[in-house]
RNA sequence: GCCGGAGUGGCGGAACUGGUAGACGCACGGGACUCAAAAUCCCGCGGGGGCGACUCCGUGUGAGUUCGAUUCUCACCUCCGGCACCA
C-alpha cells in the first residue's frame, strides 16, 4: 500500500512545490512518472494565484448556480463530504467549460449544539472551537482541488451574517408571521436545561441520568402552516427534484380535508370543537377524547369525582418523553372526565375522556371517537367497554357492532344515521357538514400534519432572537438600527449545558426602545435551520451591508440551478428553505418562489464492517493477515456493508487517502464506484484501480507527447482516414458524445469515466514507437489524447491540468471549451445485424448501414445457422429493426 | 401498518424511448517481460453439458402482455429509506 515512501505527505502546497522543482532538476525521468503529491499542490496554488475560480455577475451572460449543502464545521471532513463536493465540483467545472458563468460557493453552517458540547468537554469556547474547525476543514477542502470562489466564503455564526436574519425575523414579527406561544420542551430539572430529542435517552437526561419531563415555555413560532397549501401545490411543479423527496415533503405536510364539528357539553356552557376527516360517521361517534394538554380537561373535570384521577393522569403523561408517545408499544389509555357532551347529529350523550393518543398539536386537540370505523377508537372502546355503533355498511356484507374484530374504514351505505340512511358515505361527508353548518355547528376545513416552526432554542451557540421584554410595553422588537444583537462570544458556558445568556447581565439588561425603562432581552437563540434557509441567497453578495443581499446579485444568480446534498435533509432543511423563499417573496425581496430548480440527493458512503465476537466492531488494522482479531485471535466476521461511521469502525479518513493517492484518485474513485444517487460501497482495491487508471493516462500522454506536442488535432474529413486511425477518430467523437450526455442529462459520472476508459484502451492499441511517423497519425492521436485530458478534467483536474500543459497548452484546461462531437464522425458505414428466430438469438451478420428491410430479411434467411433453426417450418412473420435486428417467427 | 426505492456474474456496476444481457472497473486464472519480485503488457473469466463445431439455462419468485421483456402489467418474497396513534 505504501506507494510514495520518499514523499512527506503533509507538506503544505508551497513546500511541495519547491520539493518537486528540486527533484525535477535532479532527474528528468521524474516527470514521466505520475506523482500526484508533486503536482496537486502546485496547481491548487496556481489556480488560487490566478483567481481562476473568482466569479462576478455579468448581466446578460448565461449563469449557472451550483450549490452543495454547506457543512457543519465539526473539525474534519468525512467521505460523505468528499463525495458530495466532488460531484458538485465536476458539474461546476463542466458547466464552466460549457460556457456558463458559474457560481460555486462554499461556507459554514457554524452555529449548533456540537460546539457547545465540545466546549464543555474540552474546556474551550464554542467560538474558538468553531473557527479552528473551519480553518482545518477549509484546508482539507482546498487539498481536494474544489473550484470554490473562496472570496464568497461565509460562516453563519458571524454577526454580519445573522444580523440579517434578525432583521428578517423582525419584519416577520411585524407582519404576524412570527408569533409567540406556549410549547413543550424536554426539560431536565437537575441540569435546569432543555434537551434536544437526541439528548434524551430512554426518557432520561443523557448527562445526569435523571428523568426528563415536559416543560411548558413561551417560544417563538414561524407561520409555515400559512404556506402549507402552496408548498404542497408546488411539489408537483419541481420536475428537477427526485420523486422520492417530493413524496416525503408531501407526506410531511400531510394535508387532510375534513370538517370541524362542535359538540355542546352537557350541563355547561362549554363547547368542544373536533376535527374529523370522517364527518359521515358522526352518527357512530359514541365518546369524545381530549388531549391531556387540552384546556377543557381541567375545566370540565373540576368538581367531579374524577377530578383527582384526571389530574394524576395528566401529570403522568406530562412526565413522559414526547418521543415515547410515538412508540409502537405505547398503549392507548385514558380517563373519564366525569362529564358528557352531546352528539349534534342524534343527541346521544357521549362520555368525555382524556386520552394519551390525542395530540394537542394536531387539529383541535379533540377527537370524536367512532369505534366502528377507526381502529384506534375501537381499541379504546373495547378496553373501556364503550358502545360501538356501525354507520357505514360495506356492499354485500353486514357488520355487527358486537362482533367487530377490526374497524371498517372502507366505503359503503349509511345505516343508523337518520335521514342519511341508504346514501353513499362519500356523499354524506359533504351533506352532513353542509346541514350542520346551517345551524352553525360545523364547517369544512383542511388540516395539516405540518406544524408551525418553533425556532426558539434555549441554547447559547446560536443567533440571538432580537426581541426585548419590557415590563410595561410587553414584547418589543429591537430597533433595526441597533442590529445585530451580537452574541457575546466570551461568555462562559454553564454546567449542564444551560445557556449562559440568561445570567449574563450585560447582555440581558437593556432599555426598552419604546418607553426607555429597564427591560430584558430574549435569551433564546434561533434554530440553526434558520441560518441554512437563506445562505444560498447570501452567497450572491456575501459582503453586502445594506440588507440580506444585493437585489441585483440575487436577480442574476438565483435560483440555484443545481443543489446537491444528502437525502437526510430531504424534509426539514429543504422545506424550511422553500418556506423562507416564499416569505422573502412576500416582502418583495426576491421574485421567485422556489429556491432550487434541480436537486440531486447523493447516496451514502458505505463500507464493509468487521467484528469480533469478543471485541465488537474492528478497524481494519485490528485484524491480522489471517483475518483474526489481533487481541484474541478469534476469526473476525465480515459484517454487512453499512454507512461509514466511527461506531462501526468502517471509516476511511480522507486525509490518509490524500497522502497516499492524492486528490484526483480520491475524486475518481468516488465518481466511478457508483452513480451519485446510489449508495457508494467503499473498496480499497477500487481506489487502487482508479490510481492505476490515472497512471495509464499519464503514461499514454508521455509516450506520445514527443510526437504530438506540436501537432494540431485532426479535424479533417473522416473519409481521408484509414484504419485504425479512422476507428480511433470515430471513437474519440463517440466518447465526447457519451461523456457529454452522461454528465449533462444524468450526472452519471461512472459511465462517463468508463467511456473515457474505452477510448484510452483503444489508444493503448497504438504504439508511439511502431506507428507510422506521419502527420496524419500524429493529428488523430493528438485529437484523441487531447479529448481524454479535456473530458477527464472536471473529474480529475490536477493531473489533467498537468498533462494539458505537457501537450503544449499555455492556458488552464479549465479555460478550454468543452469539445463538440462531430455528427459526421459518428456515422458508421457497417453495422452488425443480429438475427433472432422466435425471439432467440441465432446469428449475426455485417451489413452496410441503412440497408433496406427487404435486403436485411434476405440476408438473415441466407445465414446458415439461422437456416438450421428455421428448417422447413413456414416463416410466419419477420420483424426488422433497421441496422439492428431481424426476428424470424416460424 | 402506510408511502417510496431497489433486487443483474465472485464483487462494484453497464444496457439510452421493449431489440446482441453483463460495457467499464475490481477480484481471480493463465501467459509475456525479469536472475527474482513489484510495476507493466497480452489472453481468459455468468452457470450447466460436450473432445469439438456447438447447445441448454440465466437479470429475486410466479404468472401475463409481446415476434421479442433486466426494461411494461399483476401477485408474492427479500432488503433499504421515509412516516408512524395526524382523528
Amino acid at each position: 500500500m505504501v506507494l510514495f515512501g520518499f514523499f512527506e505527505g503533509s507538506g503544505s502546497p508551497p513546500q511541495r512545490h519547491a520539493a518537486a522543482a528540486h527533484r525535477r532538476r535532479e532527474s528528468l525521468t521524474m516527470e514521466e512518472r505520475y506523482s500526484p503529491q508533486d503536482i496537486e499542490g502546485r496547481w491548487q496554488q496556481h489556480w488560487q494565484d490566478q483567481g481562476l475560480f473568482r466569479v462576478e455577475a455579468v448581466p446578460g451572460r448565461p449563469k449557472y448556480y451550483l450549490l452543495e449543502m454547506f457543512p457543519y464545521p465539526s473539525g474534519k471532513i468525512h467521505m460523505g463530504h468528499v463525495r458530495n463536493y466532488t460531484i458538485g465540483d465536476v458539474v461546476a467545472r463542466y458547466k464552466r467549460m460549457a460556457g456558463f458563468n458559474v457560481l460555486h460557493p462554499m461556507g459554514w453552517d457554524a452555529f449548533g449544539m456540537p460546539a457547545e458540547n465540545a466546549a464543555i468537554a474540552n474546556n474551550t469556547h464554542p467560538a474558538r472551537w468553531t473557527y479552528e474547525n473551519i480553518a482545518a476543514m477549509r484546508a482539507q477542502l482546498q487539498r481536494l482541488g474544489f473550484s470554490y470562489d473562496w472570496e464568497r466564503e461565509l460562516a453563519t455564526c458571524r454577526p454580519e451574517y445573522y444580523r440579517w436574519e434578525q432583521w428578517l425575523f423582525i419584519q416577520m414579527y411585524k407582519q404576524g408571521m412570527a408569533y409567540r406561544k406556549e410549547s413543550y420542551v424536554n426539560w431536565c430539572e437537575t441540569c435546569t436545561t432543555v434537551l434536544a430529542n437526541e439528548q434524551v435517552e430512554a426518557g432520561m437526561c443523557w448527562r445526569c441520568g435523571r428523568p426528563v419531563r415536559q416543560k411548558k415555555l413561551a417560544q417563538w413560532f414561524l407561520r409555515i402552516t400559512d404556506e402549507a397549501e402552496d408548498l404542497l401545490l408546488h411539489c408537483d411543479r419541481l420536475p428537477g427534484w427526485p420523486e422520492k423527496v417530493l413524496t416525503m415533503q408531501k407526506n410531511w405536510i400531510g394535508r387532510s380535508e375534513g370538517a370541524e364539528i362542535q359538540f355542546a357539553v352537557a350541563d355547561a356552557e362549554a363547547t368542544i370543537t373536533v376535527f374529523t376527516t370522517r364527518p359521515d360517521t358522526l352518527f357512530g361517534a359514541t365518546f369524545m377524547c381530549l388531549a391531556p394538554e387540552h384546556p377543557l380537561v381541567a375545566e370540565l373535570s373540576a368538581g367531579t369525582d374524577q377530578a383527582d384521577a384526571v389530574a394524576a393522569f395528566v401529570e403522568r403523561i406530562a412526565l413522559q418523553e414526547r418521543s415515547a408517545r410515538a412508540l409502537e408499544t405505547y398503549e392507548k389509555e385514558g380517563v373519564f372526565l366525569g362529564r358528557y357532551c352531546i352528539n349534534p347529529a342524534n343527541g346521544r350523550r357521549m362520555p368525555i375522556f382524556t386520552a394519551n393518543f390525542a395530540l394537542m398539536e394536531y387539529g383541535t386537540g379533540a377527537v370524536m371517537s367512532v369505534p366502528a370505523h377507526d381502529q384506534r377508537d375501537l381499541d379504546f372502546a373495547r378496553k373501556y367497554d364503550l358502545p360501538v355503533v356501525v354507520v357505514v355498511q360495506p356492499e354485500g356484507e353486514a357488520l355487527e357492532a358486537d362482533a367487530l374484530g377490526e374497524a371498517y374504514t372502507g366505503p359503503g351505505k349509511m345505516v343508523n344515521s337518520g335521514a342519511y340512511d341508504g346514501m353513499d358515505n362519500e356523499a354524506v361527508k359533504q351533506a352532513i357538514v353542509a346541514d350542520l353548518a346551517r345551524k352553525g355547528q360545523a364547517r369544512p376545513t383542511v388540516s395539516y400534519r405540518l406544524r408551525d416552526w418553533g425556532i426558539s432554542r434555549q441554547r447559547y451557540w446560536g443567533a440571538p432572537i432580537p426581541m426585548i421584554h419590557c415590563p410595561h410595553c410587553g414584547i418589543v422588537p429591537v430597533p433595526e438600527d441597533q442590529l445585530p444583537v451580537v452574541l457575546p462570544e466570551d461568555a462562559d458556558l454553564l454546567e449542564g449545558g444551560r445557556s449562559p445568556l440568561g445570567a449574563l447581565e450585560r447582555f440581558v439588561n437593556t432599555q426598552c426602545p419604546v418607553c426607555g425603562k429597564q427591560a430584558r432581552r430574549d435569551t433564546d437563540t434561533m434554530d440553526t435551520f434558520v441560518e441554512s434557509s437563506w445562505y444560498f441567497e447570501r452567497y450572491c453578495s456575501p459582503r453586502y451591508e445594506q440588507g440580506m443581499f444585493d437585489p441585483a446579485a440575487v436577480a442574476y444568480w438565483m435560483p440555484v440551478d443545481q443543489y446537491i446534498g444528502g437525502v437526510e435533509h430531504a424534509i426539514l432543511h429543504l422545506l424550511y428553505s422553500r418556506y423562507f423563499t416564499r416569505v422573502l417573496k412576500r416582502f418583495g425581496l426576491v421574485g421567485y418562489k422556489e429556491p432550487f430548480t434541480r436537486l440531486l440527493t447523493q447516496g451514502m458512503v458505505c463500507k464493509e464492517t468487521h467484528r469480533c465476537p469478543a471485541h465488537g466492531f474492528l478497524f481494519p488494522e485490528e485484524i491480522d493477515e489471517a483475518g483474526c482479531c489481533r487481541r484474541c485471535g478469534h476469526p473476525a466476521e465480515v459484517g454487512r456493508v453499512e454507512k461509514m461511521s466511527k461506531s462501526k469502525k468502517n471509516v476511511v479518513d480522507p486525509n490518509l487517502l490524500l497522502d497516499q493517492y492524492g486528490a484526483d484518485t480520491t475524486r475518481l474513485f468516488c465518481l466511478f464506484a457508483a452513480p451519485p444517487e446510489r449508495d457508494l460501497e467503499w473498496s480499497d482495491q477500487g481506489v487502487e484501480g482508479a490510481y492505476r487508471f490515472l497512471n495509464r493516462v499519464w503514461r499514454l500522454v508521455y509516450a506520445w507527447q514527443g510526437r504530438i506536442r506540436h501537432a494540431a488535432a485532426y479535424d479533417g474529413p473522416l473519409a481521408d482516414l484509414d484504419e485504425p486511425l479512422r476507428a480511433l477518430f470515430q471513437k474519440t467523437h463517440q466518447t465526447i458524445q457519451r461523456v457529454t450526455h452522461d454528465i449533462e442529462n444524468r450526472f452519471h459520472f461512472n459511465t462517463a469515466i468508463s467511456a473515457v476508459m474505452e477510448l484510452v484502451n483503444q489508444l493503448g492499441s497504438l504504439s508511439a514507437e511502431n506507428e507510422a511517423a506521419d502527420s496524419q497519425t500524429d493529428a488523430v492521436v493528438r485529437a484523441a489524447v487531447e479529448t481524454v485530458v479535456v473530458l477527464l478534467s472536471p473529474m480529475v483536474p490536477h493531473i489533467c491540468e498537468e498533462l494539458w500543459r505537457t501537450l503544449g497548452q499555455t492556458h488552464s484546461v479549465l479555460e478550454a471549451r468543452w469539445p463538440q462531437w462531430r455528427a459526421d464522425a459518428l456515422v458508421v458505414d457497417t453495422v452488425t445485424v443480429v438475427v433472432q428466430v422466435n425471439g432467440k438469438l441465432r446469428g449475426r451478420f455485417e451489413a452496410p448501414a441503412g440497408t433496406a428491410e427487404e435486403e436485411l430479411k434476405r440476408m438473415a434467411l441466407a445465414d446458415a445457422k439461422v437456416a438450421s433453426f428455421v428448417g422447413d417450418k413456414p416463416v410466419r412473420k419477420m420483424i426488422v429493426v433497421p441496422d439492428k435486428l431481424v426476428n424470424i417467427v416460424v
